[in-house]
RNA sequence: CGCGGGGUGGAGCAGCCUGGUAGCUCGUCAGGCUCAUAACCUGAAGGUCGUAGGUUCAAAUCCUACCCCCGCAA
């Protein structure tokens, strides 16, 4: 089939190779955000998307506002069968989607209509879910509205991150998009609306977003710590002879047991950092303080000791 | 030139302001203690102090340029 491909984000790379390696589809296009300044210098950088399409020399088109109608008619133009869209990062227009001859598709990292938004991969995490997925749905105007197609599901593992999860549903993408293009081709294709009460909305998230509360629970704050891996990371903040300074926390561990006022440095060793939770603890293994590289807790502790009894968290 | 912190034996840090024997906590190796140990004791190895210049009798420390890492911001 004819297809335009629609992406920015790195979880859409797998699906983009896949589709340019297939013998069966034919890649029109790619359409991703500008390049924009990024890191600490503020340089220009293109997608991760252009970067790939660049290499097989395909098309690329990077408008600043996909509404503009000189961003859709050289879309038209293409005539492709399919569009396919996956964290392209801008919101389509009705125009857009009434383009492709045979389906708007949209891969969506969770199990519609749960977790709807910019960040269904942290959400899920964060809440805690046994499982979640990738699904392939026919787009709409709504935000991640659409009927579905087909969805995909994973287990997520008991200490994984958004990392992890990010790279395994990157992986799973692109099987699901060929199984739903194969459908379609066949005209067999199913279509199931959304159960619009069990929606979720999962918002685009912020660096406040990372902020540990000490006094939740220490599974909610695992999950907090497991989600917010590695953006935007969880942090705390910590005394030291400059000030409290920002510490972010990569990875904890569960601890039994109740240990005292939240926030409170229990014991720290070796083995880590211990801290009381609203119920139970948290043993802290990875953490950042700021200025500083990524670090064991140990070695952390070698040259920043935390007595017992300091109090995380204060400004 | 967006703002800021930092590069010191294998790891994490102090020392720099107020130039002049390389320090701390670990790790490693050897030996000891112990039923035993991630515990403890003794000893040892290991560093051109990011790179290149400059100032000086003397530079980890002061000056200049460059490279790299990180926090904030995006």
């Amino acid at each position: 089939m004819r297809i335009i491909f629609m992406g920015t984000g790195e979880i859409g790379l797998p699906t983009l190779r896949a589709l340019l390696e297939s013998e069966s589809h034919q890649v029109l296009a790619c359409v991703t955000q500008p390049d924009k300044p990024v890191g600490r210098h503020q340089e220009l950088q293109p997608p991760a998307v252009k970067k790939l399409a660049l290499t097989h020399h395909v098309p690329i088109f990077q408008p600043a506002k996909i509404r503009d109608s000189n961003a859709i008619d050289p879309l038209r133009f293409l005539r492709p069968d399919v569009i396919v869209v996956i964290a392209y990062g801008q919101i389509l227009p009705r125009q857009i989607l009434q383009i492709p001859s045979v389906a708007c598709l949209n891969l969506h990292a969770s199990l519609l209509p749960r977790h709807r938004g910019a960040a269904p991969i942290h959400a899920a995490i964060e809440c805690g879910d046994a499982e979640t997925g990738m699904t392939v749905m026919y787009m709409s105007e709504g935000l991640d509205t659409g009927d579905v197609l087909l969805e995909k599901r994973l287990r997520i593992g008991r200490r994984e991150t958004t990392g992890q999860l990010h790279d395994r549903l990157a992986e799973l993408a692109p099987g699901a998009l060929l199984e739903a293009l194969e459908l379609l081709k066949r005209g067999v294709a199913p279509r199931v609306p959304q159960e619009e009460a069990a929606a979720t909305y999962a918002a685009k998230l912020s660096r406040e977003n990372g902020r540990i509360d000490w006094g939740v629970s220490r599974e909610a704050i695992d999950h907090k710590i497991r989600s917010m891996n590695p953006w935007p990371a969880a942090f705390t903040s910590v005394p030291t002879g400059d000030g409290p300074k920002k510490l972010k926390v990569f990875s904890s561990i569960l601890h039994r047991g109740d240990l005292g006022a939240a926030g409170t440095v229990v014991r720290a060793d070796k083995r880590g950092i211990l801290v009381a939770a609203g119920s139970g603890g948290l043993l802290l293994r990875d953490v950042q303080l700021e200025g500083k590289k990524r670090m064991s807790a140990r070695d952390f502790l070698l040259g920043n000791p935390v007595p017992v009894g300091t109090l995380l968290g204060l400004e």
